[in-house]
DNA sequence: CGAGTGATTGACTTAGATCAATGACCGTGG
DNA sequence: CCACGGTCATTGATCTAAGTCAATCACTCG
């Protein structure tokens, strides 16, 4: 997850945190974008309305993600942030940012790294859905995640289940499959994986 | 898709393109980073080698696509590039483009800008894929890739089942099915959504 | 005029979603 | 201190949507 440590000292200074309620707008389409934003806690949607009157959900972010970053380079936002669950938001005013970025040659290349290590992680996480197989997919976010053969799950089991585009059982009856057949070892918060078994 | 319009006319000239055969490597996981890639034509697959020694695809990048941004801002490469297809590559120098980077405010904040829109438009890509049933995938996308009511589609009908994560099978089933209730009407290149139909 | 590919539809099969139930583990408040 | 409500982890049974295999038709391109 990213570390937001690009950010310079002079834009944290000046961050303000926000509470949503449930079902509470950040922002609109059409508003100016005055702020970046970051979710502290809760989950917060963005999502357009189609022709239909149906909400089309873009993204939902949670906890330590980032928000319509492309806004900071656009004078309107192309949807609506809407929270759905009760959230906290800290909201660095993106004039700040963009004058920082100006200044501090570090800054902004920080930045542009996050975002460039961000396209590639979501690229292979678009790859990873592109496996049909429910074991194949786990094995492929294993083989991906894995340092020195060993994977350490951060949250739940069900959080996991959700990123790989499972449901949590299936995730539960896959793991308990691998394990089963010797390719993996499981303990608490970490997996093992198994090099030399038989495919 | 990006058009790469941020690339100053420096960097452009320097640009030299190369070719490559189908299994040949463009770099290995270690190399130093002298170039940044954008795909011109074939495909070239990033790809990463697990501990039972299988190969593990991180992402395959098509025609007008771009290849390990990241690798700007490392000095190696975390994965190995190898041609899928016979594929021409466009090189540009690395040093050429953080330079221009370095005196060219615009150039720096147009590259800061297209990943940032790439950000956004892979986590609406992933958004989608949550979704289960493919009537309401091919419904989502529909809806987000309307221009007034209408989405033009690029590619043959084959592609856009492989963007969405679907057989092609089950894409024409699904829009035939779309076509059949009156949700949508197809023309050569053309899907116009219907307004007002019942959900 | 074939050969190759896209578009389309049918029949069949299966993997994974869904529904359901159970046990382990908290935390918490009386 | 313990009983209770909540969530996670796990496993079973069932069902269905989508994948797989297969055949056909329309094109386009040398």
């Amino acid at each position: 997850m990213p570390k937001h440590d690009w950010l310079p000292a002079s834009v944290r200074a000046r961050a303000a945190d926000r509470k949503l309620k449930t079902g509470e707008a950040l922002f609109r389409q059409g508003d100016r974008p005055v702020s970046f934003f970051e979710v502290i806690a809760g989950r917060v949607r963005l999502s357009r309305v189609d022709r239909a009157g149906r909400e089309v959900v873009l993204h939902v972010a949670g906890p330590g993600e980032t928000l319509a970053e492309a806004s900071l380079y656009s004078d309107a936002y192309h949807c609506d942030a809407i929270a759905s669950t009760a959230a906290t938001l800290r909201a660095y005013p993106k004039a700040a940012l963009l004058a920082a970025f100006g200044k501090d040659r570090k800054a902004a290349q920080g930045f542009t790294a996050t975002l460039a290590r961000q396209v590639m992680g979501l690229r292979t996480r678009i790859e990873q859905r592109n496996i049909r197989s429910a074991r194949d997919r786990v094995r492929h976010y294993l083989a991906v995640n894995a340092e020195a053969g060993v994977v350490t799950v951060r949250g739940t089991l069900k959080d996991l289940a959700g990123e790989l585009g499972l449901t949590h059982e299936a995730l539960y009856r896959t793991m308990a499959a691998l394990a089963r057949k010797g390719e993996i070892k499981r303990g608490r918060g970490r997996i093992v994986l198994m090099r030399g078994h038989k495919v």
